[in-house]
DNA sequence: TGTTTAGATGAAACAAGCTTCAGTTTAGGA
DNA sequence: TCCTAAACTGAAGCTTGTTTCATCTAAACA
């Protein structure tokens, strides 16, 4: 989103394009904002306007209604989370696989504590919405990039990726989330983030020693 | 609760007591059932007491209010998980780890499954209601029985077996939230749980060898 | 059979937030 | 400097579903 090009003697800032797009984003900002501070329930669309500092008529020129508001902000932070597997994923390839499941799950609890309360209030706002389906989109997304890196892995597998990729999947998101609930995040994610490791290496190795059968 | 005793001659059925008992119990079968059938969007307190039977005074007579009554369903449907968990965590007591762990995932899953579709809806009313709350009691209730018996395995644990059902629990729900929210279910059923047996079982072999350490 | 009270009823009051839209302001170009 | 289109405004309409309550029914008991 390139800014407008400026008349010759107008120093002025943010013209037509820009001044939307940075409406859009203090909306999406101010959204977020507003959950974490009154909580799902009391997130109205008329208190996230205020928040972004405008109005909410200017909500609704931007937004259809106050779920596509939502899915958007879901979708913001989902994105940066698969953002961050396809990276690590991209960088790991060729390694070994204990290599890459550290690198993994470091990346990944990594993007989930980095804002952890807005994590798991969007948990909440997932379920209004169709949120699962944003949810899957991005599952899917970062699987595909956790298969092609483990395609790589200097040991290889002697169990269909696909169904590997799957496991460390469930195993990231059910841990990461049973940390995030819990009553004291920071104070545990070290040690899980670490038994998580193990646990991922210790299944990871036992995959390219089993015999390939099934 | 008991019936209220019958006078002499009255072989008549369902007093008192029993004639709510049932009222109750049809509110929160008919809940479930409206949730099922047009989702958590469309279920209003008018829609639930009709398809139970009754007006919608009726409900308001045995909850203050919707959120309450979806608490009890929820409170309801996570019961027979822990229930499931518990009995077999009690019957493994003593036996081997692997044994261990391939009764409780079979277990734990077998419950999800059991009625896979309820279990999602479930989760998006959770997010409404301070579900997180009674899901994080019961999480806690079934983590007391894992860790008890994995302190009575065969083959002793080199590490925290407080962890180790932390691991354990984020694994197995983590797991089953995936196959269920999944397209196919059903499908991936058999395979998953291969694997999570699979997984579980590498898992806590480890626990037993690995230096006591931290 | 009459009385009492648990249990049931459902129309309507009420609440609350989403969304609209007619009108105003501002930026950029001529 | 004026004009046009892009942005913005916010009071009020509208929809929808929750909850109440005055009233009715029927079981238990004497």
């Amino acid at each position: 989103m390139p800014l407008r090009s400026q008349a010759v003697l107008e120093p002025r800032k943010s013209p037509v394009q820009a001044r939307s797009a940075a409406t859009v984003d203090a909306i999406l900002e101010a959204a977020i904002q507003v959950l974490l501070q009154v909580g799902k329930e009391r997130l109205t669309t008329t208190n996230v306007a205020r928040r972004a500092g405008v109005s909410v008529g200017t909500l609704y020129q931007y937004f259809p209604n106050k779920s596509a508001m939502l899915k958007a902000v879901l979708e913001r932070h989902m994105d940066e989370v698969t953002e961050a597997i396809e990276r690590v994923c991209g960088e790991q390839r060729g390694n070994g696989l204990e290599q890459m499941a550290s690198a993994l799950m470091t990346a990944f609890l990594g993007a989930k504590m980095r804002d952890a309360k807005a994590s798991v209030a969007l948990y909440a706002v997932s379920a209004d919405i169709d949120g699962a389906k944003i949810v899957q989109e991005r599952g899917m997304k970062s699987n595909r990039a956790v298969v092609a890196m483990l395609k790589t892995a200097e040991a290889p597998l002697t169990t269909d990726p696909q169904l590997v990729a799957a496991m460390l999947q469930g195993v990231m998101t059910g841990v990461s989330r049973r940390l995030l609930e819990s009553t004291a995040p920071e104070k545990e994610f070290e040690p899980m983030l670490r038994e998580l490791i193990f646990l991922a290496c210790t299944y990871l190795n036992a995959c390219t020693v089993r015999p390939v059968a099934v």
